[in-house]
RNA sequence: CUCCCGUUCGUCUAGCCUGGUCUAGGACACAUGGUUUUCAUCCAUGCAACAGGGGUUCGAAUCCCCUACGGGAGGCCA
């Protein structure tokens, strides 16, 4: 194992969005790809906001995309507790260092972080006060993705809160050089911050870990980078929706990154193989959730008739299409029909719902472009004795059949295509028509013609 | 307002470091056609970009500068 450490460090919010995932899948496919180790720390320092099912919410999100931490809450570890909420101690050590060595003070009942440098009062029109500022050496950050970047911070912080908690970048650099952190790999909002921590590691006479600030993930409408509230922000949104995790991993890993050839579809062993910083862009993306469906549709295909039948039953339950008393042959007989055709899970319901319910809708648009065309109650009244009767009810024997009847009435077979699909699916597309009527069964099909032409 | 980062087809991106092979490649989306029915599959074709201006150079998407635009940060949030 290398000595290459890196950590993910969420604060517990109660969402799992894209943005958070991805930097959880670039630090843990760095891990990986280094053969060094992945940490998962718990960012709890808001007394406020941090519950149990928050957290739950985030590693249920971490496991389900496949990132398993080698140390972190549940799998222990060297270097824990890995909670900050759990770790008093340990920034209680490191304050008093920074007390010794003179740089911090107390003001207003908190305790803040001293810069060196002079100091003036000057009028700050964003704070719209009058504030204290400092003229500081402007520190060096050596970026792995965006190269040499030198930035000077001018105003001291807040450790210590007033309610005796630590604040975030205090716990956030102590964690990092106690937890032997190596590369710090996080988003492009953090790189104005870097300052202050360089600044912290350099009162504590440590060397800073490597930083590669990633680019950010952008809403898909509208500006911004993309946040809890957009559409198609949260994980576990994908997973209820039946996307694949193999799949929103291979294409959130495609964000920002590339390997570098036109392949996009990888398996997660070539994307661990790959992956690297020369890899990773500068510029921001925007988040495209047809690219994801379609590429979440390719995965679907891979799938095998088990795996697939797996996935949507559930998803078939919740949308009423399947319940008690289930044929299991005719389900899988209908999803093997459909997979091919399907290009999400969330969406089989309709694109199938009708093998299972009598009641389907009747999609007025394809019913009034049919019946423009051909009279689909005479066509229907011609075939329905040949449904009635033809033996075996298989796709081979209903084609020969039809087009017996066809050839005999100097019609193409397809003729009667269109309005039979109709009939008795109440749509315009969907699985090929022959096997259709095989899997439905000469009963389901027959009453459902009768119906219609009735 | 200040500071930091960025900018190749509508979107994700290759190419940029090491200037010529770029009439700028791929993918998604879209459009058209094909797969002798449908279709959200499959195949083919098409559409479509180097933000703008100035340099440097025989030659710039590639190097430098300026402008514009986009993004982020400036919390006793993380």
């Amino acid at each position: 194992m290398s000595d290459v450490r890196v950590r993910f460090a969420p604060s517990p919010t109660g969402f799992f969005h894209i943005g958070s995932a991805r930097t959880a899948l670039f630090n843990w496919l760095y891990a990986r790809h280094a053969g060094g180790t992945f940490v998962l720390r718990i960012e709890d320092t808001d007394r406020a906001r941090n519950t149990d099912e928050s957290l739950q919410v985030l590693l249920d999100g971490m496991r389900w995309l496949g990132l398993d931490w080698d140390e972190g809450p549940d799998a222990g570890g060297d270097y824990g507790p890995y909670f900050q909420s759990q770790r008093q101690s340990i920034y209680d050590t490191y304050l008093k260092r920074l007390h010794d060595a003179g740089r911090t003070y107390e003001k207003d009942g908190a305790i803040w972080f001293k810069l060196e440098g002079e100091r003036y009062t000057a009028y700050d029109k964003f704070l719209e006060a009058e504030v204290e500022k400092v003229k500081t050496k402007p520190v060096v950050i050596d970026d792995l993705i965006r190269g040499r970047v030198e930035r000077a911070e001018e105003r001291d912080f807040v450790l210590v809160r007033k309610d005796g908690s630590p604040a975030f970048h205090f716990v956030n650099v102590v964690d990092d050089i106690a937890m032997r952190i190596t590369h710090v790999i996080r988003g492009e909002d953090h790189l104005s911050n870097t300052s202050k921590h360089v600044e912290l590691f350099k009162a504590f006479g440590v060397e800073p870990p490597k930083f590669a600030h990633i680019p950010l993930i952008l809403k898909e409408a509208g500006s911004g980078k993309m946040s809890k509230r957009d559409k198609g922000a949260l994980i576990e949104e994908y997973e209820s929706r039946g996307f694949l995790a193999a799949a929103v991993r291979n294409y959130i890993s495609l964000l920002g990154w590339n390997p570098k050839d036109e392949r996009e579809k990888l398996d997660i062993g070539e994307i661990i193989e790959l992956f690297d910083f020369p890899g990773i862009n500068k510029g921001n993306s925007r988040f495209d959730e047809k690219k994801l469906a379609a590429l979440n549709a390719e995965y679907l295909r891979e799938l095998n008739i088990e795996s697939f039948t797996f996935l949507a039953r559930p998803l078939l339950n919740e949308a009423g299409v399947i319940g008690e008393g289930l044929d299991e042959d005719y389900l899988q007989a209908v999803l093997t029909l459909c997979q091919p055709k399907a290009r999400s899970l969330d969406t089989l319901s309709e694109l199938c719902g009708y093998f299972f319910r009598d009641a389907y809708a009747m999609d007025e648009k394809t019913g009034a472009k049919i019946a423009k065309k051909t009279d689909p109650e005479a066509l229907l009244a011609e075939v329905l004795p040949i449904l009635d009767t033809v033996e075996p009810f298989k796709a081979d024997a209903i084609k020969s059949a039809l087009e017996l009847h066809a050839a005999a009435e100097d019609q193409p077979v397809f003729a009667y295509f269109p309005a039979l699909r109709y009939a008795i699916s109440g749509q315009g597309g969907g699985p090929d028509l022959l096997p259709m009527l095989e899997v439905m069964g000469r009963e389901r099909v027959t009453a459902r013609i009768r119906k219609f032409i009735a």
